[in-house]
DNA sequence: ATTCCAGTACTGACCAGTCAGTACTGGACG
DNA sequence: CGTCCAGTACTGACTGGTCAGTACTGGAAT
């Protein structure tokens, strides 16, 4: 149970970390493991030991972000009645994550994107959850009549580029500020399916 | 000027042309230069003749494609009077050209993405010139009162995620067909900016 | 005969992944 | 109590396959 005094965090997720930032940095293929090991101080065998090999690794970080993005995106819908102001709530959970994990949100949107054959399924199965997502509370506003009828598939897919995109532009240049963003999509989004304050 | 008379086309061309189908299928890691050398029927020589690495090669299909696609939509908008009908001809353009060239899309939206440090400024480029185009006549918009004022910088990367994220869903699917889009699409990024038919 | 272009055969740097070995812990047993 | 063993966590020098890029040759056109 104890640890060495030098640090406590275990192996696991001293590589954890050390790959997240240096994956987000420079993507996959232009990190090299021996960056990990140097940057996690560990050992090469060390990843061997813990992860199958470096996609696997890679995977991981993914689908540990993705997971916390959907999870921090469902509880503040649970805490909103039915309706409109459940996007609102989801939206502004959706930034603050993307916000709090500057890294992890450029790896997810960008440094998994691109990556080839092995990654491809990956990458359609993160954006396919995350767009369903969406498209469940969107039938759901239909169904209700806080909005008019759409094609809520193509929507959808619509509202996570135009997030994805505002976002990676302020992972790449801290602009505009997450208040901005927020006052400016937020409506953006709303207005777009025909919804008025 | 005169070719062989097996396949006119010139090497050049032939080099490029088998590039394009590979590396938008695979990506630029998993294309192998001895496989665009058997795609093309010519050398690797020729390649290193013709083009100074694999980048160079790669980064030439990129810029050749978010040339063609800037011109399509330039050429539509010159075609309109100032307002916001110049935005609906701008996206029929746009659409109706990564429609004709699903290949070159796939590059250019998917496989273009997180290839790392080198790659990474390109890609800022292309999606910048994109978002500033949109930005360019939205301001327009605006100030002829089209439309009420809005974060037109926010607003255009909206506008370009979710057209891209549209598209890449269509081009991995085929679905939904590119009228279903521009029926939905449309009317989605003008109400978004307050403007009613 | 010289330039231009294409072709073939080759090289060697790179790096993911391996593996034999070390270090430490805890628990069984006399 | 000590020592033996087994299991777990970790180390880092080494290997082997891969593939971008190079050297060199050949022939067509002018």
């Amino acid at each position: 149970m104890s640890e060495h005094a030098t640090d406590s965090r275990s192996t696991r997720e001293r590589i954890l970390d050390a790959a997240m930032n240096i994956f987000s940095a420079k993507g996959f293929h232009d990190t090299k493991l021996d960056e990990i090991v140097a940057e996690a101080s560990i050992s090469k065998g060390s990843i061997y030991f813990h992860f199958p090999n470096k996609e696997k690794l890679f995977i991981a970080l993914v689908d540990q972000f993705a997971d916390l993005i959907e999870r921090r995106a469902r509880e503040a819908i649970d805490e909103e009645a039915p309706g409109i102001g459940r996007v609102q709530a989801a939206l502004e959970a959706v930034m603050q994550t993307f916000g709090k994990y500057r890294r992890p949100a450029k790896l997810l949107l960008v440094q998994a994107v691109g990556l080839g054959t092995v990654f491809e399924r990956k990458r359609m199965e993160v954006t396919d959850r995350f767009a369903l997502l969406i498209k469940t509370y969107l039938d759901e506003a239909v169904a209700d009549g806080s909005i008019a009828p759409v094609n809520t598939h193509i929507v959808s897919h619509a509202w996570m580029g135009a997030i994805y995109s505002v976002v990676i532009q302020w992972v790449y240049t801290g602009e505009p500020s997450q208040d901005e963003i927020m006052e400016a999509l937020l409506p953006l989004l709303l207005k777009s399916v025909g919804y008025q304050e």
